[in-house]
DNA sequence: CGCATAGTGAAGGCGACGCTTCACTATTGC
DNA sequence: GCAATAGTGAAGCGTCGCCTTCACTATGCG
């Protein structure tokens, strides 16, 4: 591990909740254990099969996302068992709840946005 | 610039639109500009010095902040001005709305979660 | 016991990121 | 015109991040 195990910095400065939320989302594969996780709570080494990598790198991306109160674990026995958190997932929401006043605020745009079906190149 | 021109991608996967919002989001530096921002339109050189960073840093993150549609900018004359655009956001939105349904199904506790005040350690 | 299974720790490869400096172009304003 | 200003492109540096393999421990089970 090593560098998994030290405390995540951001700079020099110490990392905040959010900036452990935004990093441990900005990877496909850990938003994808994700979703394994909603649908039901499982073993980690059943989480490494369908996503094609080690166990090893599964555990390493669950230490990032209970680091940043995404997912909680619990080992019993010599399996360890996780679930989805909210407490990050809120983090994430409270921060977009207080960006988005500000943003509508500037933009009052947001609600129509949020209606059209989507709107990609 | 080289790197930062590429295509983002993620593995050897085309990066989708809510990777590139999310991987925008994780940088600190960004999310200062994106609240810089949020309060007035601003020309590019200006973002630099309170971030203590060089202009060509500033360039770089509008680019990337751009591609996640989370900033739109316009040049004029030889200056650029940079506003926050809605729609990167929006697909951010989508993203939390979709999965927070399946979380509560599962958790049923984010009601109470976002109303307790905070709870970090 | 003895073998298979689940998870950990350490170390390293290698590409991606954030930033800088230098060189250069395009505008602005005297 | 000319100097100052705003932005770009290219290149490179140090670090981080994702993943792997190997070695090892702990638990479950016939």
């Amino acid at each position: 591990m090593s560098r998994n195990t030290r405390v995540r910095r951001v700079g020099t400065r110490r990392a905040t909740d959010i900036d452990r939320v935004f990093h441990a989302l900005g990877d496909p594969t850990r938003r994808a254990l994700l979703e394994a996780l909603s649908r039901e709570s499982v073993p980690a080494s059943s989480l490494a099969k369908p996503l094609r990598i080690s166990l090893t790198a599964v555990i390493q991306h669950l230490r990032v996302l209970e680091a940043s109160r995404l997912v909680r674990t619990v080992k019993v026995g010599r399996t360890r068992t996780c679930h989805v958190d909210a407490s990050g997932f809120a983090a994430l929401d409270r921060w977009i709840l207080d960006h988005r006043t500000t943003w509508t605020r500037r933009l009052d745009r947001l609600g129509e946005l949020l209606d059209e079906p989507e709107q990609e190149p």
